[in-house]
Formats: C-alpha cells, structure tokens, sequence
DNA sequence: TACTTATGTAAGAGCAGTCTTACATCGATG
DNA sequence: CATCGATGTAAGACTGCTCTTACATAAGTA
C-alpha cells in the first residue's frame, strides 16, 4: 500500500493517468508553471520518470491535461455553489461569482495555467472542450436572471460582462494590492450591476428599432 | 556597426542593459515566459551568454527588469493616450481603459508577465515600485471624473473598479470567444458604468449617514 | 496454463540552460 | 603614457530535463 490516495497494489500504480494529473495541479500550485517537470510529477506519483510517457505523449500534453481537468474543477465549484445558493437567479449567479473569486485567490497557479499559457493544436482543443462545458453552466445560470425573450447572444454577452469583471477582480486581488474582503458583497454588485448595464443597453437598443 | 538600434562600436556594446531589457522584451513577445533564457536574449543582442551576468545577478532579476520596463511602458501609453484625448475627463479615462486593452492584445506575453509571474523578494519590489507609477497615473485622472469632494479611498475604490473591469475583459478576449471589436466603446461604457456604480455607492453610504 | 496486451522500470543519449572562472579589451583619468 | 575599473569573451563545469530503448511484470483471456 501507499497513500490512502492511490491504492498501489504491487508492481502497477492503478490509475496512474489520474495520479499524474492530480500531483501535476499540486506541484503547479506549488511552483507555479515555471516550476512544472514531468520528471517531478513522476517523483511525486512514486513512479519512474518514464512511466508518464506510457499515458501521455509529452510534456504539453500533461500540461494540457491538467489544465482541462483544473477548468473542470471550476465548472464544478461554481454548479455546487449556485446549488447550495437559494432559489433566487440573482442570488444564485452572485454565488457563483464568489465562488469563482475564491478559487482563483486558492488556486493561483492553476488560474495563471488556464489563462497564460498558450496551449498550440489537439491540446488547445483539449483545453477548449472543458472551456465550454465552463461557459454552459454560466450561461444558464445567466438565463435566469434575464427576462425570457432576451436572445442567446445578449445572454452571452451578460456572462461575458459579469465573468470579465469578475475575473478582473480576482486578478487585481492577487496582485495584492488591497486584502481580499467582502468577495461575496462585489460579487452582488458586480452581478447586479452587469445586469443593469445589459438591459439598460437592450432597452436603448429597442427604442432605436421603434423610434428611429 | 551592428543594428541601427544598437550602435555597437567595437568591443563594447554601448548600453548593453537597456539593449538586454530590450530584446528580452522582444523575446518575450516572441517565445512567452516559457521561451524566456539569459543565453537567447543575450544571442539576441549580440554578446556572449556571459556579459548578462554583469548587469544581472541572475535570471530573474533580468527577468524582473523586463517585467518593470513593460509596467513602465504601459503607464506611458496610458499617459499618452489620456493626453490626446480631448479635455473631458470621463473621455480621457475611457480613452485610456481602451488603449490597456489594446495593450494587453498587443503585448500578450508582456502582461502575462507581469501577472502570472510571481517575483520573490528584492525582485518583487523593483516590480512594485513601476506599479505604483501606474497607479498614480490612474488615480490622478480618475480623481478627475468624480466630484471633488471624493476621498482618496473612494477615488482608489472607483480605480479599482475600471481597472479590473477593463483587465478582465481584455483577458477575456485573449481567450479568443470572441473577436474584439468596438473596444473604445466597452471602454466608456465600463468608465461610465463605474463611476455610476461608485457615485450610487456613495450617495447610499451617504444616506445611512444622514438617516439611520 | 500459454499467450497477449497494458503498464511499469532501468539506463542513458542528448540537449538546453544557468552560472563561474580566468582572461581580453576598452574608456577614462592622473 | 600607464594604469585601473568597467565591460565583454571563451570555455566549461554542472544541473536538470525531455524523451527513447530495451526489458520486466502484471492482468486479462482463450
């Protein structure tokens, strides 16, 4: 036996495919994507430092990997909090925006990973499946804050606007210029804020169509 | 004579730190964070992989200097475009949250740098200390926008709100779900929308003062 | 049991990069 | 002009990494 983890029986590791992807996001959380080695990651996982290559062709495939499964996370941490939000659209989005402000001040790395890196062919497109499943769920969270006949490029664009000032937020806290309070109090205002501002410009949008 | 840049004359370089910071600059751009050596930049300008080591105790410090250079250059392409714009502040500030995110989609690699990189110690400082020019630069024509009697706090709280709205949108857009178009336009309108935000912000603290 | 496939190891070739050491050259100054 | 400090070079020690090759072991299947 080893770590609790990863039940090592004997000579093969178990799923050493998901070992690897785990101690990847741990050694980038430690030392950053600078940081990052196969080699390191093998060491960490209690394997060879070829064992990787039996999983996955290259460093930027682990890379990528990693990355993807970290943009799952985040899909996952933002369902679970809008789930345990109350039943209120507005609410609901609000904490989810919290909740996504609080994972990049824990995950620093990681985030940096996601959005730095310049991930080039099949990975880009690993990177950008999970991507999407990311902008599902935030779209529907979105949808239900807007009023029903509003159309799915304005409701994108909704998300796009609660999502870069949230993102911006959370970028400029981890620049340590001011200590991180209230992230649930900015995440309302952002939301709601981002709401007015959408259909503000819908409705002045409308009045062109009507009254040229 | 070497490049026209760089006026080599003879056995010496002329101003080899400037031209390192320079072509590291230029490196970055090319290869990101993650192409980034002593031994290319100094190839790139033309010395040995040695001389580095005399204007910089080790990579990150040069490292370092590039990232303070490119703070430095963004705070002058933020001054200058706020100083071709025309004398209305609200216009100025918005002309210049749209010449950050045209920076940022420029100089990709740059701000990447400059946000994901993590300096340790003396390095970080040097960092800062560009930063806070930057800051200053934001906080004297954001002070402009709002009403004077504003204090310092709100003024930096109204910065915040522009700046991580105008970064987290230009982030977005580096991600590619959609082309950037009409940039000055979300520019004005997230200064515009800021400033309401701030002000009612303001004018609701204000009330709990008066009337409790 | 005998065979096959998947998964791991050992060993190392090969390379890129950081940083050091000893030496060469230049510009300035008395 | 002689000297000196600053700046650059040549050469290489040393490290750590990626990825390959040949082999070993396990697990599943006929």
């Amino acid at each position: 036996m080893s770590s609790p983890t990863t039940p090592r029986r004997g000579y093969h590791h178990g799923d050493l495919r998901a070992g690897l992807i785990r101690e990847g996001i741990a050694l980038l959380a430690e030392t950053g994507v600078a940081g990052f080695s196969v080699a390191k990651v093998a060491a960490r996982a209690g394997v060879s430092s070829a064992a990787p290559y039996r999983h996955f062709p290259d460093r930027e495939a682990l890379l990528a990997a990693c990355a993807a499964a970290i943009i799952a996370a985040i899909t996952d941490a933002l369902a679970e909090a809008a789930e345990q939000a109350g039943p209120d659209p507005v609410g609901r989005l609000a904490a989810t925006a919290g909740a996504y402000t609080r994972y990049v001040l824990e995950h620093r790395a990681g985030v940096d990973l996601v959005y730095a890196h310049d991930f080039a062919g099949p990975h880009r497109q690993t990177v950008q499946e999970q991507s999407r499943r990311l902008t599902d769920t935030l779209m529907a969270l979105a949808s239900a804050v807007l009023p029903d006949d509003v159309s799915s490029a304005d409701t994108a664009d909704f998300v796009y606007v609660c999502l870069s000032t949230t993102h911006g937020y959370a970028t400029l806290l981890l620049r340590g210029t001011r200590p991180p309070q209230d992230i649930d109090g900015h995440a309302a205002r952002a939301v709601v804020a981002a709401r007015d501002h959408i259909t503000g410009h819908l409705l002045r949008l409308h009045d062109q169509d009507t009254s040229p």
